[in-house]
DNA sequence: AAAATTCGCGCGTTGTTTTG
DNA sequence: CAAAACAACGCGCGAATTTT
């Protein structure tokens, strides 16, 4: 299976890529990102060398690593990424703001009335998808939590007001999805991952919510199931010009 | 050559959806 | 609404790539 994989890559851009076993594809509805490895693990080698990993974490005591900064920071890499890789694929392209009246400073709080809210949305709009995070008004030193949500659907604001019905909401125009400067229209949630990640008052809470079933991996080499797709499917491979990434495109039919 | 970046995994926890 | 069932992420880490 994945000498085919090769094969086939290897005939699309053949010269380039001379031969490599580890692959990840990002489907973003139909723009592609990809990243390749020419020296890959095999899954027999991942799975011995997650259990050297593990053994070793079990020594470590339990959350006290000197470079948590440092770990911290990659994980905040890691959230950007899947944030604005989301908001791409599933066009989560309207923005909402929801704020407190009450000032409502406790993470806990305000997630327990922000649960309520999306249930709510969610039985009366099927089909509803958000990515959100959490901002604090520090600005006006109320120091209250607040919501910024990118969604797909248009709900009307007196709807939304009524729906949240704990103060007020803000709902951005659509944004459109324009190549001149607009390059980071997918990047306006992932500014308040970076402001926040070393924030005490959101440690050990996720960096950002959203709905589930957002996937965004189309493919990866140690997932064989998941990549059968792919061997249907006609691509144009390109190279961006000073880098070393790939570029793949889904060649319509 | 060294430093920085990126991302998967396991565990334990937080977060989402369904059910009652 | 609360609780159960299901899903995803933070942390800590290693190992690879990429940048300096």
């Amino acid at each position: 299976m994945d000498n085919l994989f090769i094969r086939f890559c290897q005939a699309v851009y053949g010269f380039f890529i001379m031969s490599f076993s580890n692959a990840r594809i990002y489907d973003l509805d139909g723009d592609f990102e990809a990243k390749f490895f020419d020296a890959g693990w095999s899954t027999s080698e991942l799975k011995e060398k997650t259990k050297i990993t593990e053994r070793r974490r079990k020594l470590s005591a339990k959350g006290e690593s000197p470079d948590y900064e440092k770990n911290s920071q990659k994980n905040v890499t890691k959230a950007r990424g899947n944030v604005r890789r989301r908001i791409k694929k599933y066009k989560l392209i309207r923005k909402w703001e929801l704020t407190f009246a009450d000032n409502i400073q406790e993470v806990k709080e305000a997630d327990y009335y922000f649960r309520n809210f999306m249930k709510r949305i969610n039985r009366r709009f099927p089909g509803f998808k958000y990515v959100a995070t959490r901002e604090f008004q520090d600005k006006n030193g109320r120091g209250a939590v607040h919501y910024h949500i990118a969604v797909n659907m248009f709900i009307p604001k007196k709807e939304l007001d009524e729906i949240w019905g704990q103060g007020f909401t803000w709902v951005r125009a659509y944004i459109k999805d324009e190549k001149a400067g607009r390059k980071n229209i997918y990047n306006y949630l992932t500014k308040y991952l970076t402001k926040y990640s070393n924030d005490e008052r959101l440690k050990g809470y996720h960096l950002y919510l959203c709905s589930q079933g957002l996937n965004v991996l189309f493919t990866d080499m140690h997932n064989l199931k998941a990549r059968k797709p792919f061997y249907n499917t006609f691509f144009r491979i390109t190279k961006t010009q000073g880098k070393n990434s790939l570029n793949i495109m889904r060649i319509l039919a």
